[in-house]
DNA sequence: AGTTGCAATCTAAAAATTAGATAGCAAGAA
DNA sequence: TTCTTGCTATCTAATTTTTAGATTGCAACT
């Protein structure tokens, strides 16, 4: 409110330091020296009379101090860029953090009606692992993301997408093997997943049924991996619709139930706070939610 | 997110310009020479390649892409300022925008109180009248304000603390001279207001009353000069108690009716959106919620 | 023992910012 | 009218800040 800044610049280049926590790359991100950049950590931390960054012959991590500071600096410096880009004319650009699936599987289908439907729009999708809604600074790794889970993201403005609803699936070789007539069923069934079994215990207690401890299972590293595992035939999974509707077309996987699982859980449009969106990340936002509100338009958005 | 900023220096100096709207004056603000600050704005509008000021023999005024650019510029530059405030230790500054009436009537009595619970805070009071809500860079002006009205303020995040109760008053020579006895020998007095007589209309209405157009009326330039107007005897004033304790007590001012009257307005604390809060505005606000709280526990805050 | 990746420091060069003087423009004062 | 005042832009030269490049030192690998 009061008094200035002196060294500003000093403090963009602390920015991208404190970003890829090693002088030597932000150096190079920058397009100056090594020696230049280490300057101006060096004054930095001068003028403040505050170590910003522990050093080691290793390279250099971020303070307690230093990882205050870059938070309010990469919200501040966001929020001019932004502004720059709004008066230049250059404001359609934007980054969306993707869960991979949905990224391969729902949006490729749709890109083209977003492009039409803004053009000029100049996204690029960065893939995350669920992990967006807690990394320590999202607005530096997107503009805003698709996150799943049940909502309650501090620092995000969360908007409900779509409510998960899974099917069981699995090969039409496997279905043979293993017969599946009631959901108890699946207690001889290989149940496969992904990080953890929370889905399966929502299914299983939905049925009635509990999850058996001894029950066999398998961890995949991905969904992607998950799926190429369940069309070669290795157990169930369970699945969103959406994200297997042309395996179930093709006959690749079937469905050994078939209506749809509800879950708790759900797809969820989430922005970082206190950040100035560009136009092109509203017009994203406009459009997914959009297309959210024709699709399940009960949500009451 | 992505490309770097170039002119980091230039856009602090137009950050200033901009508030300012005058070269030389923000040229001595910074302590550097009008020259300079020229050559900067010069050098801002070729990068970008944008008109940011109209200009004319007389001055400067922001351009339309330059009140967009000043917006996020000042919220950007805000957002790096606490950061440095927190980390260098000189987070104890703060700037409050106040009703006149309400700093020297309220908050004066209770200062020692905060100051004795928050040791080391800094605050400087900025007055207004009424307007902080309605200024275009309200984070200019200042960290948090009091503001008086119904609450309906877009961009900022809004606080009731206390409801608006007012008691008619008048000096002890004008109740004898105009003997007021039912809220309809009111007619006859001459009303004292500021701004508009929307609370008059109010009590009248909530007496069953219509405000008379013939009514003898006067507006006052602030409420200082109405409580000194009313004192001398010039009419009746609707005001806050807590506003007339003293002259109540001294007897000063005496009050027709015996009970407050309870109006449709009420004191708000109001944080502009979107600004990262020092937490000396922190502490600021948290006392006097806290203290509404005491005060109207009932308000559920 | 040698290589690699890392940050800090030194010196000189390059780039930027800055001051100071000057000019030009319009409005208000005399 | 002419004079003064308040304002910004522009020019040149000085000053300050930033930068590169070479070098050092440190630890972890190979």
């Amino acid at each position: 409110m009061s008094d200035e800044i002196r060294n500003i610049k000093s403090i963009q280049i602390f920015n991208k330091v404190a970003d890829v926590q090693n002088v030597t790359r932000a150096a190079k991100s920058l397009n100056i020296s090594q020696s230049s950049v280490s300057y101006h950590i060096k004054k930095l931390e001068a003028d403040l009379g505050v170590t910003l960054f522990r050093r080691s012959p290793a390279g250099l991590e971020l303070s307690e101090a230093g990882t205050v500071l870059a938070g309010h600096v990469s919200r501040g410096l966001g929020s001019i860029r932004t502004g720059l880009d709004l008066v230049a004319n250059r404001a359609g650009s934007m980054q969306v953090a993707l869960l991979p699936m949905f990224a391969s599987r729902w949006l490729s289908t749709r890109l083209g009606g977003l492009l039409e439907a803004r053009p000029g729009l100049q996204l690029s999708i960065k893939n995350h692992n669920n992990s967006y809604a807690h990394m320590p600074n999202p607005e530096r790794f997107a503009d805003l993301g698709i996150q799943w889970g049940r909502g309650n993201w501090a620092n995000f403005d969360v908007t409900k997408l779509w409510p998960e609803k899974l099917v069981v699936v699995c090969s039409p070789a496997y279905l043979k093997a293993h017969p599946i007539h009631a959901p108890s069923d699946l207690e001889g069934c290989n149940l496969l997943h992904v990080d953890d079994t929370r889905m399966w215990e929502e299914w299983f207690t939905a049925n009635g049924l509990d999850l058996p401890s001894s029950q066999s299972q398998m961890m995949l590293e991905d969904r992607h991996f998950q799926l190429s595992s369940t069309i070669n035939g290795l157990g169930v999974s369970l699945f969103a619709s959406w994200a297997v509707q042309s395996e179930l077309e093709s006959g690749q996987l079937v469905t050994p139930f078939a209506q749809a699982f509800p879950t708790s859980f759900a797809y969820h449009l989430i922005v970082p706070r206190n950040v100035d969106m560009s136009p092109a990340a509203q017009q994203f936002r406009d459009w997914i939610i959009d297309i959210s509100a024709q699709t399940y338009p009960s949500q009451g958005l």
